[in-house]
DNA sequence: AGAAAGGTGACACAAAATGTTCATTTTTTA
DNA sequence: TAAAAAATGAACATTTTGTGTCACCTTTCT
């Protein structure tokens, strides 16, 4: 049987080699590529990968953006995403980006095993208690990217008159788009919005 | 030669399973002991364990707090800190409570060994660059306890004025402190020292 | 003892943020 | 097309926050 050619992007070392190990032991995987960083997953990248495992939360890019290239490079590549988060929307996101499988970092190795032989034979694979919540909370709407943009402007210390200006809508609107921010995250407070969102990993 | 008997402590599964295969591969190292939480850690300890990897961020309680207990049950146990959070204060915090050695995440598996090895010997391990750090500013002072309390009260969305009066301190007290922990942060607003705070781990 | 330094509380004022309402425009829907 | 819904900008009052000053107290050092 034709092993599996996987791809590992992922910018904790440590991790990347102890997963590659792991993953290079068993029969029907081999690692044919490894990348630490957005820009190295551009060049490292070859059409001959099956299946992607590729972190979200890069420190020079979202790798997210990095489904688009690879899928232009080979359209049968299988991606499947690894990240600290486990945001609902992320995930919605993560899918309509072209993902296949979604998978915490607290998963066990197995379950990781399970989920790269899942997408290569065609499937999505959600991590179960994940799915879950995408059945619990059919409707969570996340965050535009306005908003984010928003929320990050305000996180780097500029005040609501400075953003108003830069996206050029008047404070009227940037306050009403403030209160739509904390209205959807549950909160009370800018200041508490900001918090949440850096939890779920909206802002960096 | 002895080989050097290793318990990791680390909440995400695959990143101690693939670390557990890459050590097991080595002829000196010998993993034989894992903990997925602060309290499995407790139940898990042997006292024959030489080096104990220790993730700080684990989910139900500060990593370091298991210092104490593990030097209770053996005191020539070595620790080995492992994080996300490359914070200087971090450091100093977790030298103050035994660790002897310091390795973020994004290390590669042969900084690792050799923070083992030397850590082993009887020596101190601080990864390089933030050796460098540690060196370069010698007095950062950090957030004190009183200081984190009330970026964490702000994150979960009270006004100045309950703050002050939770703390049992004046308005005016307050705002100062404030001031302060912006002034140590090196930010302008508490929006942005938030920011920086998160991402330091430095509130929850 | 006396000076200096650091922390605290009270007050005042400016700046920013928030709550509210209303008129206008754009988009959606019937 | 006409009505309804949604988004925008403006204006105002109110609250919260940021900043500075002053007096008072304690601790520390000379």
């Amino acid at each position: 049987m034709e092993r599996i050619r996987i791809m590992l992007v992922e910018d904790h070392n440590v991790f990347r080699e102890g997963l590659a190990k792991l993953l290079d032991t068993e029969e029907n995987f081999q690692v044919v590529a490894q990348a630490d960083s957005f820009a190295r997953a551009l060049e490292n990248f070859r059409p001959d990968v099956d299946v992607v495992l590729l972190d979200i939360g890069l420190p020079d890019g979202d790798g997210l953006e990095l489904c688009r290239p690879f899928r232009a490079a080979n359209p049968a590549v299988k991606i499947i995403a690894l990240t600290i988060y486990d945001d609902v929307t992320l995930i919605r996101k993560a899918m309509e980006k072209g993902v296949r499988g979604f998978v915490p970092k607290y998963a066990f190795f197995e379950e990781i095993k399970a989920a790269i032989n899942m997408v290569h034979r065609g499937h999505t694979y959600v991590y179960p208690s994940l799915q879950a919540e995408l059945l619990r909370k059919p409707s969570d709407p996340g965050l535009s990217d306005q908003e984010t943009v928003i929320l990050q402007a305000i996180a780097r210390g500029e005040s609501q008159k400075e953003i108003a200006e830069k996206l050029y809508v008047s404070l009227s609107t940037l306050r009403r788009r403030l209160k739509g921010i904390c209205t959807k995250l549950g909160v009370k407070t800018v200041e508490e919005a900001l918090a949440v969102a850096a939890k779920k990993g909206l802002v960096r």
